[in-house]
DNA sequence: TAGCCTTACGGCATACGTAAGTATA
DNA sequence: TATACTTACGTATGCCGTAAGGCTA
């Protein structure tokens, strides 16, 4: 697993429109497309419903859809955290050891 | 940030010791040490303290430690929870609308 | 046929391994 | 000098964009 399929993932669950996911992303529908397809095979699951003509999040979907923003929101929070020691610095000196 | 970044981090501020990380991680030294230089350039602090002849973590890298292994969590739990889904079907049936 | 997604292919960026280099006790 | 980390360089893998292909209303 990585964060962009992550990120690409959440772009489109929330779109539900590859040319439009791919507009915010920055980057072409080809992309896109195989990062949906390769995250799919990764998890052994379905996450769309390409039947219709529009695209619809399937239950695995919209269950993945929830916990990759709990992730992605973990990791901003890991980079802030560390950023912010350099203004919080340890209240004892002897942390480090 | 990737996935791979906080994956050798974790490693290697387990062992404090490049060498046993790499072994963890099952590739070479070289692309850990390359790995947590950018990690610290990426973060724009420094993680680890080099002066003395162990590797030690400074507190900056004492904070990522925790923030890491709750960001590695956080993304099993996502697998996890999308793959059974295939088990847990949801109850009603216009939950996919 | 118009809109949308997918696949093929070539090029660029990223990551690895080997091996040489640097530093400290 | 032995141990541990870093840097240089060539190769392999991964990701992207362009362009062609396929499908459905």
């Amino acid at each position: 697993m990585t964060l962009r399929l992550l990120r690409y993932f959440v772009a489109v669950a929330e779109e539900l429109h590859l040319a439009r996911a791919a507009d915010r992303l920055g980057i072409e529908q080809s992309p896109v497309s195989r990062a949906m397809r390769d995250l799919e095979r990764l998890l052994g699951v379905s996450l769309f419903d390409r039947s219709a003509r529009q695209t619809r999040l399937t239950w695995a979907g919209q269950v993945l859809l929830g916990e990759a923003r709990r992730v992605l929101a973990t990791v901003d929070q890991a980079v802030q955290a560390t950023k912010e020691t350099l203004h919080n610095p340890p209240r004892t000196l002897d942390v480090m050891r």
